[in-house]
DNA sequence: CTGAAAGCGCTTACAG
DNA sequence: CTGAAAGCGCTTACAG
């Protein structure tokens, strides 16, 4: 007595609901797209046999039959090195703006420009959203040679045409050069990115060091800079060759979130405190780190999550073929933790 | 003179390179998937029609005419505080294993149980490879209940009939006790994750924790264990907490890679030397994570890429079928960098 | 070794 | 406000 109809128990289609709901298979798709006007009866009719049939569209047949797969891939070069809190900000911001505008945000791990190109060829994304940028980023041209939307979380050297949401890191730096200059102090380090990754130039780091040297020549300070790697015990080296280049120190910017650890390791075993004999003022991270450090950090916070939801718009306003809109340059506010004061041995005026 | 056809400069399709080809449709397919034997001169021409088309499949049609997509789905509930490196291990492994057998490996920050079983029941993959597990997982019956395929990495207290890959935890606190032991030390602490997370127990932890306990009774050892929140600030704390406790204390082991870093700036402060003072062995870390410590630890290191192939595996059984292999239990390997001696006052024997 | 055709589960003009 | 039907681009029994 089996009959061919036996595995129907599987999955309730689109037909079966419309069976059950007595309307046609075109209404249940309108009834879900919301593409044209459904009177309310018949909506409910069709969401109380969606409950009783526990229905849910098959996502392969919706893109198929759309030519739209409602996903953006967000492409996170450094997955391999883990995935810093601050970056994670940003994703997470990105990722709710997506679901509230109906699309699913999946997080990529390619590095090769080809490999993201396909995601699009292949059906698998409508769109990309970048992370890392680089000066000169190959993933940048490639995609604009294909002409496959996307947009820029940082931004490239020449992004004319390109849709982009980036933290502001040359204001940031000025604002926190001229706030340690304002309490006195007048020798600074910048701990700051390695100045190359993976080749190419960092965008954030290089436009932090330009802003740094205009700013601290522009106030008369004394100040030095080391490019770190993104590591504890970098970071600990870094603070050395400030101190061993110019010893009398007594502010550091730190704009590298691992390597900040070892900053503040350093300075505690060498039993200089913070912030009576050195302040440590920490750029552009996000509220949740800055708390991690012992102590916590005084910081220029990012908005994150707010940042990868404006970029997500940006996207979505490039995917709907309405133009690139203007780049985004986002601001940090100073958020004070106990980490940053006067210089000691200040001479008052 | 325009024509329907104008926009077909679009995208080729298997059509269009069966017609370039001059074979049929099914044998452009068959030449891709190959799941039937095809001569090699047509092999050849159908190729060559592809590369001059620049075609590829598209991804939708494909899962909805196979009614396979593919894709498998890692859940990581965790994204809102970051990857570590040590977890990013287990991605890395798990990813280029799906790649290898034809699967995508896509990571969703989902942490709802139907959230998760959505996924599968949307068509956006065909099975879950679960990480972050807890004795009690709302996850696991969800996705049992709904006869979905899915691995864990971890497991669950009760994980019979489950797929799942594992570290050994008992087994290496134990190998790390008995090491520390040997060398002289008779005074140690145990620095674990927080005792909770979301509400439920971590196994990781849990499972340690039993066998420290175990362990340093049969040994005979004074020991204490503090539960720690994922954070450097915590770890500071745990190491004042543990040498209050025990002022003969010698020697720490640590499984919470965050806190790490606090337990080392709290001995830093202290003006404890490592390991002089004080030996610091870590537990179940990477070897990438274990030299970003100042002074790097020495650690049960633990074989992540591995361990998420290996995952990789056993879902891609289950996903055949196959049935549900055993558990597998990983081991780590001591490597020594240097953060572990005898205790100071040791008197020779 | 190869082809013709049904069908996967939807969306969306057309038509009323 | 609603329906009937073509079609999205593939896979896979059937058939030879």
């Amino acid at each position: 007595m089996e009959t061919q109809t036996s595995h129907r128990t599987q999955h309730a289609t689109m037909q079966d609901v419309a069976r059950e709901a007595g309307v046609s298979l075109s209404t249940v798709s309108y009834v879900l797209s919301g593409q044209r006007p459904v009177s309310q009866a018949t909506k409910d009719r069709v969401h109380a046999a969606i409950a009783r049939l526990d229905f849910r569209r098959n996502a392969a047949a919706v893109t198929l039959a759309s030519r739209r797969t409602q996903v953006i891939a967000l492409v996170y070069p450094l997955l391999h090195l883990g995935i810093s809190r601050t970056a994670t900000e940003f994703v997470r911001g990105a990722h709710a703006r997506a679901n509230e505008m109906g699309y699913d945000l999946v997080v990529w791990p390619h590095t090769e420009p080809d490999q993201i190109v396909e995601l699009v060829r292949a059906g698998k994304a409508d769109a990309i959203l970048l992370m890392e940028i680089e000066l000169t980023d190959p993933r940048v041209v490639a995609l604009r040679d294909q002409q496959i939307p996307f947009a820029m979380i940082g931004r490239t050297a020449d992004s004319d045409g390109i849709a982009w949401v980036d933290v502001d890191f040359a204001a940031t730096v000025v604002h926190a050069v001229e706030h340690l200059s304002r309490l006195g102090h007048t020798h600074l380090g910048l701990v700051n990115h390695a100045s190359s990754t993976h080749g190419h130039r960092y965008g954030a780091g290089v436009r932090a060091s330009g802003a740094f040297a205009d700013i601290v020549a522009q106030l008369g300070l004394s100040c030095h800079e080391v490019f770190c790697d993104e590591s504890p015990v970098a970071g600990r080296q870094a603070l050395s060759d400030l101190l061993s280049t110019d010893p009398d120190l007594t502010a550091v910017l730190t704009m590298n979130e691992d390597a900040a650890f070892g900053v503040l390791a350093e300075l505690h075993a060498r039993g200089l405190v913070i912030p009576g004999d050195v302040s440590v003022l920490s750029v552009v991270t996000s509220p949740g780190v800055a708390s991690l450090y012992s102590p916590p950090l005084s910081s220029f916070d990012v908005q994150g999550a707010e940042a990868g939801a404006a970029a997500i718009d940006s996207l979505l306003t490039v995917i709907r073929g309405e133009g690139v809109p203007p780049g985004v340059l986002t601001c940090c506010d100073l958020v004070e933790r106990g980490s940053v004061a006067p210089p000691p041995h200040r001479t008052h005026p």
